[in-house]
This record gives C-alpha cells, sequence and structure tokens, in this order.
RNA sequence: GGGCACUUAGCUCAGCUGGUUCAGAGCACCACCUUGACAAGGUGGGGGUCGUUGGUUCGAAUCCAAUAGUGCCCA
C-alpha cells in the first residue's frame, strides 16, 4: 500500500477546485428545479480576506454544498462593494506618496486613477475566497460601482425623491476643518484632553445685577448662542420663567427655556443653547424653535456672523475671548477637567460639529414593512434574539443621511442653480427643462459634489446583482428572487440587513431573504476583536497552508453557535486537520482490506445495521438541525457520527484478523456495506471538508464521468432500528465495562478474559461475537447461573455479567461491591420515598410513574445481586 | 441615563412548552498503552449543589421576583 500516512490538502485542494470549475458545478442558470440562492454580503474591494470573512463565507458555503447535493439549483452570488471612504482613503495615501493631491488633479482624473487602482486589487480577496473552497458562481460576480449597479443606484434616488422620501435638509455633521469634509462617526476618534471649563455669566434682562452662570468648555461658542437652558424642576431657576438673559460682549438677547434634558448636577444645571455647533443644542434648538447661528467657516476661522474676532481661527478666539470675558467681569471661575474631544482620523484636527445641506431617507414609512416581514416571521432571523433588538431600532428610526464628501461613489444626481434651487434627475439637460418648467434660474447650473452613501448601493445587492432594476421582469430575477439565505454579522443588522428589507418591499415588493443567519464576531483568545492594528489576527492563507482549508473550516465552525462570538485559537484548527487525518485513516484501513466471498459473520451482520441505523438516524437530526441553522451543532453531530461511531466502534467491530504477519480478508457482503456507509458519511461531511471528501469519494471506487461527491445526493434520513441500536448498544456497553476491569487492575488488551451473565438471560450470538472481538472474551460462556469465585461483576444496563479475572483480590472486591451497595441503597431509599409520596403519585403523569417504579425494580434488582456477591465474597 | 441579552465542568457551549436525554458535548486534564488505519492515535477515568437569595410546585438548570456580575444597542 503507498498511501501516505497523513492527508496531504494542497494538492487535493488544488485539485479538486480546478475540477469543479472547469466541470462548472458551480455555475448556475435558472431551470426547472427548486432555485437556492445566496448572495455574498460583499467584501469591500480593498480588503484581503480576514477570519471573519473565514467564518462568514465557511457557513454560506455549507449551506450551499448542502442545497446542491439535495438537488436544488444552487446559485451563490459573489461580488465586493465599493467601499467609499476606504477606498478614497487608500487611493488618497497611494497618490500622495507620488507627490499628488486630490484637489489638485480634479474628480475625473481622481476618479480614473480610483479605477485603476481597483482593477489591480480588487480581486484579491475573491481569489482568496477560493482557496477557502467557496463554491460560488464566479461567472455573476457583480461589483457595485459598475455601470448597471450604480445605474441602479440613481434610478432609485430619482425614485425615492419623486416620492418624497428623499429630501434634503441640514443636518449636524462632523466637520474636518482641516480637510474640509464631513467624516463619518466611524472616523471621528475621540481623545481625551485636559481643558478647563469656564463658568459665565449671562445678565437677566430688566433686572438690576441679576445673573445666570452657565459653565461650558468652549467659551468662543457664546457668539452663536441662541438660549439657556434649565430643568423644569430645577428650584433655582424657576424664577426666571419667561425671562430673557443677554450674551456677554455682544448683548444678544436670548430666551431662557425649560427642558428636563438639562442635567442639574453638571456645572451649574444652567446650559448654553449653541444650535449651530452641538448636536444636542442642535435638537434643543429644533424642539424649542430657536434661531441657529452659525458662527464659523469651514476652515474653523470665525464667521461675520459671530460678530467679533472675524477671521480668527477658533482656538486663537477661545484664548482672546477668555481674557475679554474676565476684563468685564463676565468669568466667574475656571475649572480644571478632563473631557473627550473628537479629531479626524486622517488630519488629527479637531472635528467641529456642523450644520450642512445633506441628503436624506425619509425612512418611516420604508421601515414599516420592513418590521412587519421580521415580527411575522417572513423574515427569519437566527438565532431569534435578535428580533429585540431589530424591533426596538426599526420602531425608533431615524432618517438616513446618504451623502458623502467624496468623490468614490455614485455621485449625487442633483443640479443646482445660482439661486439654491434643486432639480432631481439624470442629466444637465433635464435639470434645465425641470429649472425651466418651474420659472426658476438656469444660471450657475452644477451638480451636487457629493456622493452616495455605500450602503446606498449595498441595500439593493440581491436586486441589483440579478439586473432586477434594469429588467425587472427578467428570467433570473424572477427565478432567484426572493434568495433563500442570508449570512452576516450581527453589527450590520441595521446598515445593511434592515435596509435590504426596506428596499426589498420598496421594488419588489417581497423579502429579499427568508433567513438572516447571523454569525459571532472572531476575537483573539482574551478576547479582542481581531484587527490589523493590534497585530493579533492570523493571516487565514498561512493557515490554509497549514492546517489545509478542510481544517481551517472545521476549526471556524467548531465552537460558533449562531449569534455567539468566536473566541479563536490555533488550536481550533489543529482539531479539524487531526479530523481530517482521523477520517484518511479510516479510508486507509478500509483500501487495505482484501475481499474473499465468504459467509458474512452474525457480528459483522450485526455491525452493519447497527452503523446503517446510525446513518440514518444521524442524517434525520442533521436535516433537523441545519432547518434550525444550527451549523456549529450540526458539524459536531457529524463528527462524532465519524470518529466515535464509524471509526471507534463500527470499523473496530469488523476489522479483519491479523495473523501471520498478514491482514485476514474481509467477506464481501460487509466490504460493500463499508463502502456504502462510508459513501454515505462522506457525503454528510461534504459540505464542512469539501476537498477531503471529494478525494476520497474518488479513492472508495472508480467513478464515472460526472460522478463527484460535490453533486452526489444528500442521504435520506431515517428512524434506524431503535430496538436493533439498543441491543448492540447493550453489548457495547459491555465492551466497555469490560475494558475498565481490564484499566483498573492493569490487565492487558491481549489476555483473553472469560466474560458471561451471571442471569439467565444469554447474548445473541451477534452481540456476543462483537464482545468477544471488541473485549477479548475469548469464547463467551452462555451463563454462570451466578457470580463464580475468581469473578469480579460488571452491569450493562441491568443485567449483570461475570468477568473472570486470572488473580483475584478477593477484599477488595468486598470493598467495591459494598461501595457499590451503599450508593444503590441512597437511591432505592430516595426512588421509594418519591413514590411513598401521595401528591407525587397522583400529580405525575403516568410514563413518569411507570419510570420510577422501573427504577425502583432495577435498584432492587442490582441490590439483590450485590448482596449474593458480599455473601461470597466474605 | 434608557433598552435588550447573558451567567451550566478549567475553556467554548447544548439543554425547546417544568418529570428518561437531567446534569450533557467537544476541547483541555489525569492514568495506562510505541497493538499492524491513525501518537495529528487508542482505552479508561476525574471534574459542575446549573451566579446568589427568595417564591410557585408533589417536583425547578428549566417558571416568577429580587440581587450581583458580564456583554450589546441607543443616548
Amino acid at each position: 500500500m503507498e498511501i501516505p500516512k497523513r492527508f496531504e490538502p494542497k494538492e487535493a485542494e488544488e485539485k479538486w477546485y480546478r475540477h469543479w470549475m472547469e466541470t462548472g458545478y458551480f455555475r448556475s442558470v435558472p431551470d426547472e428545479r427548486e432555485p437556492y440562492t445566496v448572495v455574498i454580503p460583499p467584501p469591500n474591494v480593498t480588503g484581503v480576506l480576514h477570519m471573519g470573512h473565514m467564518l462568514n463565507n465557511t457557513i454560506q458555503d455549507v449551506l450551499v454544498r448542502r442545497a446542491r447535493m439535495q438537488g436544488k439549483n444552487a446559485c451563490w452570488v459573489p461580488g465586493t462593494d465599493h467601499a467609499s471612504i476606504a477606498t478614497e482613503a487608500k487611493v488618497v495615501r497611494l497618490l500622495g506618496e507620488q507627490g499628488i493631491k486630490k484637489s489638485a488633479i480634479g474628480r475625473e482624473e481622481f476618479l480614473k486613477h480610483a479605477f485603476a487602482w481597483k482593477e489591480k486589487y480588487g480581486g484579491v480577496i475573491l481569489e482568496q475566497l477560493k482557496k477557502l473552497g467557496a463554491s460560488c458562481d464566479w461567472e455573476r460576480t457583480r461589483f457595485t460601482m459598475e455601470p448597471d449597479l450604480s445605474d441602479a443606484v440613481i434610478d432609485v434616488f430619482i425614485d425615492l425623491h419623486k416620492k418624497g422620501l428623499v429630501y434634503r435638509g441640514l443636518r449636524m455633521v462632523n466637520w474636518d476643518p482641516v480637510a474640509l469634509t464631513a467624516v463619518s462617526d466611524e472616523e471621528v476618534i475621540h481623545k481625551e484632553v485636559n481643558s478647563k471649563l469656564y463658568y459665565l455669566r449671562y445678565a437677566v434682562e430688566g433686572a438690576l445685577d441679576e445673573w445666570v452662570t452657565i459653565a461650558t468648555t468652549r467659551p468662543e461658542t457664546i457668539l452663536g448662542d441662541t438660549a439657556v437652558a434649565v430643568h423644569p424642576e430645577d428650584e433655582r431657576y424657576t424664577h426666571l420663567k419667561g425671562k430673557r438673559v443677554l450674551v456677554p460682549l455682544i448683548g444678544r438677547s436670548i430666551p431662557v427655556i425649560f427642558d428636563a434634558y438639562v442635567e442639574r448636577e453638571f456645572g451649574t444645571g444652567a446650559l448654553k443653547v449653541t444650535p449651530a455647533h452641538d448636536v444636542n443644542d442642535y435638537e434643543l434648538g429644533k424642539k424649542h424653535q430657536l434661531e441657529t447661528i452659525d458662527i464659523l467657516e469651514p476652515n474653523g476661522t470665525l464667521s461675520p456672523a459671530a460678530q467679533l474676532y472675524i477671521g480668527e481661527d477658533r482656538f486663537v478666539v477661545r484664548k482672546k475671548i477668555a481674557k475679554q470675558l474676565e476684563a468685564e467681569g463676565y468669568l466667574v471661575k475656571t475649572e480644571d477637567i478632563v473631557n473627550k474631544v473628537g479629531t479626524s482620523e486622517r488630519t488629527d484636527a479637531v472635528i467641529e460639529p456642523r450644520l450642512s445641506l445633506q441628503w436624506f431617507v425619509k425612512m418611516s414609512e420604508l421601515a414599516k414593512p420592513a418590521l412587519e416581514v421580521v415580527k411575522d416571521g417572513r423574515v427569519k432571523l437566527h438565532p431569534q434574539k435578535f428580533v429585540n433588538t431589530y424591533t426596538y431600532w426599526m420602531e425608533n428610526v431615524r432618517d438616513w443621511c446618504i451623502s458623502r464628501q467624496l468623490w468614490w461613489g455614485q455621485r449625487i444626481p442633483a443640479w443646482y442653480n445660482d439661486a439654491g434651487d434643486a432639480a432631481v434627475c439624470r442629466t444637465e439637460a433635464e435639470a434645465i427643462a425641470q429649472f425651466k418648467a418651474a420659472g426658476q434660474s438656469t444660471n450657475g447650473i452644477h451638480q451636487d459634489e457629493d456622493v452616495v452613501d455605500t450602503w446606498f448601493s449595498s441595500w439593493l445587492w440581491p436586486i441589483s446583482v440579478f439586473d432586477g432594476f434594469k429588467d425587472p421582469d427578467n428570467a433570473d430575477i424572477k427565478y432567484y428572487y426572493p434568495t433563500n439565505d442570508l449570512v452576516t454579522a450581527p453589527e450590520i443588522l441595521f446598515f445593511w440587513v434592515a435596509r435590504m428589507i426596506m428596499a426589498g418591499m420598496e421594488y419588489r415588493d417581497e423579502v429579499p431573504f427568508k433567513n438572516v443567519y447571523l454569525t459571532g464576531i472572531v476575537r483573539d483568545k482574551i478576547g479582542r476583536k481581531m484587527s490589523k492594528s493590534l497585530g493579533n489576527s492570523p493571516d487565514p492563507l498561512d493557515l490554509i497552508a497549514k492546517y489545509g482549508a478542510d481544517g481551517v473550516r472545521v476549526g471556524m465552525l467548531l465552537t460558533s453557535p449562531a449569534g455567539n462570538d468566536l473566541p479563536y485559537d490555533d488550536s481550533l484548527c489543529e482539531q479539524g486537520r487531526n479530523f481530517s487525518n482521523k477520517i484518511w485513516n479510516a479510508f486507509r484501513l478500509v483500501k487495505g482490506w482484501t475481499v474473499a466471498q465468504q459467509e458474512q459473520p452474525a457480528g459483522h451482520a450485526a455491525a452493519v445495521a447497527w452503523m446503517r441505523s446510525r446513518v440514518d438516524r444521524t442524517t434525520a437530526e442533521l436535516d433537523g438541525l441545519y432547518d434550525q441553522f444550527r451549523i456549529s451543532e450540526a458539524l459536531m453531530t457529524t463528527y462524532k457520527l465519524i470518529w466515535d461511531d464509524l471509526c471507534s466502534w463500527y470499523l473496530e467491530s469488523i476489522k479483519p484478523a491479523y495473523a501471520e504477519g498478514a491482514s485476514q480478508p474481509i467477506d464481501a457482503a460487509t466490504y460493500e456495506a463499508t463502502i456504502g456507509l462510508f459513501e454515505d458519511v462522506l457525503c454528510l461531511l461534504h459540505p464542512y471538508m469539501p476537498f477531503l471528501t471529494e478525494d476520497l469519494w474518488h479513492h472508495l471506487r472508480e467513478r464515472k464521468e460526472g460522478e463527484d461527491i460535490i453533486v452526489a445526493a444528500w442521504p435520506k434520513g431515517g428512524a434506524g432500528d431503535a430496538k436493533l441500536e439498543a441491543e448492540v448498544q447493550h453489548a457495547f456497553d459491555l465492551v466497555s465495562a469490560v475494558r475498565a476491569v481490564r484499566n483498573e487492575r492493569g490487565l492487558s488488551p491481549k489476555e483473553p478474559l472469560q466474560v458471561g451473565p451471571s442471569g439467565s438471560t444469554p447474548l445473541s450470538a451477534a452481540s456476543a461475537a462483537l464482545v468477544d472481538k471488541l473485549a477479548n472474551t475469548g469464547a463467551l460462556a452462555g451463563s454462570f447461573g451466578s457470580i463464580p469465585a475468581g469473578a469480579t461483576a460488571v452491569f450493562s444496563g441491568a443485567t449483570e455479567y461475570a468477568v473472570l479475572l486470572p488473580q483475584m483480590d478477593a477484599a477488595a472486591e468486598a470493598k467495591k461491591a459494598e461501595e457499590e451497595l451503599t450508593y444503590l441503597r441512597g437511591f432505592l431509599s430516595s426512588v421509594e420515598k418519591k413514590l411513598g409520596n401521595e401528591r407525587f403519585v397522583s400529580g405525575a403523569p403516568p410514563q413518569v410513574l411507570e419510570n420510577e417504579r422501573k427504577k425502583k425494580a432495577d435498584a432492587e434488582a442490582k441490590i439483590k445481586a450485590l448482596e449474593e456477591r458480599l455473601a461470597v465474597l466474605r
């Protein structure tokens, strides 16, 4: 035999992936079969494969491969998204290294660079997925910035605008005064800094020497104040109802407003309100209809609206104004404090909250059906616990700001004239027509400089990958939509999943998928998220090289039930690799047998029937687990079926004896059955370990073209044969008991022991043969009638067996028997107590009662046997 | 500050509507075994009063309440 001792994954991976691709097994086109569709959560086009992708895509591949084996038309659509912020940042950095500035080359030139960059690096992550074994239909690869998908984005924008669901409004953004752009919340780094809290007093209008003192860390912003707010139940300030106060230095009269938002304990309990420069103040301002005075220019200097210090930087002004306030008697005191200040990830500039005009999607109407379908189960979340979070979010949904001050992305289809009117349409010509029709100016027409949020493309993904916007009745979308399952991370349940449901309901009047499987986050051993900056993330490709793709796939899934984080450790992959090796060696064993036309021994027939029953029943169990998306448990069930049932029990039961330097032949019936059983378990395993199983599938038998495991039929589950399983299990339990006797007494497995029942019930011939083989018991005696001297007693179930020992320590035996007896008597008394309880007997269901009686009878029988035994031993 | 989860063996988890799956699984651990598929292995074994305290019940890991701790979301 030239089969290597260990499975070598590398060759098999290359060989079979190529074979699958060449044969076109991943390709899907609509036909008469039931479709099974999954769209990939498009990874960032600039990204490289990380552990999160590994987990996520392994799960998808498991689902897709199983569906394919079930005879469904499985279609897994791959692709990438353009990740506007991340990609633009990368391209800007790359150009910067060449001394090129984005602003210097202009939009069109910049986009050329960006697309060139995407062409060069954009395919990396998809190539990496192939190494993992992902069975995507690669011919369907899509990209959110490709023309068709971009058209869909623009069409949807225009359509929603027509419906009144897209509007332009003011919004507080994180403004970077150095980069002159808004940045997203994720790009703001909050740093702790030492700063001062200034206590400033505002004169009450119309009163003599009456003041209200507020505390602020940003004294320059008083120039934009439009109110002072206090808590309505704060007794210190109730007398100010209806009063106004004067802003120091500029003397503007502003109202005192009362709002429970104010924290009475902070500072003085009185709060200055600057709606233009603070998010919370902005909300307060809206609520109380306050004026909004924007005192800052985009570059961070003060604007004419500030009245003072115009043109000077805000930090310079802060120092100057503090001095002036002190000089003029408005500064009560200062305090040193530590507070958090937002800074730009890219320029390190202090972020200024700033109001600006942005495009929004109105969410309330879109959210309603999207909430409904999750509540009524048309879309199921796995695990279900996320329904709560989802519901909460959808019931408190806020409008979605989709403007991004970037170039990489779909440019907002809005044109403005010199009067600031807006026209939303595809082209400038249409805009001119619209302005004319509305009697508006057509001078100075220019398109919005911003692009839409990347999520505004990805929320259309399940529809746009099938060209459902361009051609709403095409064969693909009709066949594949709604898709079946979506696998993604809970972090983007709202950003992405909820919005896809909204888009699906709005544009197809149908959910985009029926199930959402939410994975956990891959963490390191000490619970930290894996990240590049921490350097705690292994390179997935290194892992694949080290443990094999199959090993890594199994490792990723072993301890990751849906929704639970995965504390990753290399030992998981090691376990996966060990498992592939175990199967490989089981195969080596079977392959090494010689077959002879001889009668099938009774023990073999029983073992075959037992294993058949185990496979059938486990298959049914697995189907149930898959239906519930309990992927991790399904894997563990498969693992145990193979390692325990197949390898440890079944193969050991039928393994031919070794004699005179050679293995004895095995009977043809057992051999054939074994190959069949092996094939079935390989099928069950294939979704997790595609390469190993395909390889073994072809080693196991000669296959014709097209006979590949990837398209083999998923085994049919069955109820199994409970009676037979119980009988064989009884024999196996006896085997374990005899082995334990050997272990305890240090007896070699090579030394035969004589074993037999002490009572009158003999083992069946088949069971006796199995026990004999697995426990090396020599010929099983029919029955001893009782436990002979020189023997010890073991139980399988409630049946007692005698094991004849070569040497016997009667005292030790007696001690053991006594311990057992003490335990059993305690057990019996607890059962009797239960049965003696009138309320239990009348209240418990008959089955429970019956069971308790059986426990009692069994215990009594065992006690009787032990007592007799003790009498002999003494 | 508001909301939602979670707490079971050293680690990661299962345990559905209270009683035969009721205290489980995998890994780790311990002992023995260089046995002819596999030491990346085999056989056997130890280990948890199910966070705590009350309550409901004939009976609670399971239902209820309080409490402590952990995590997530929103502000």
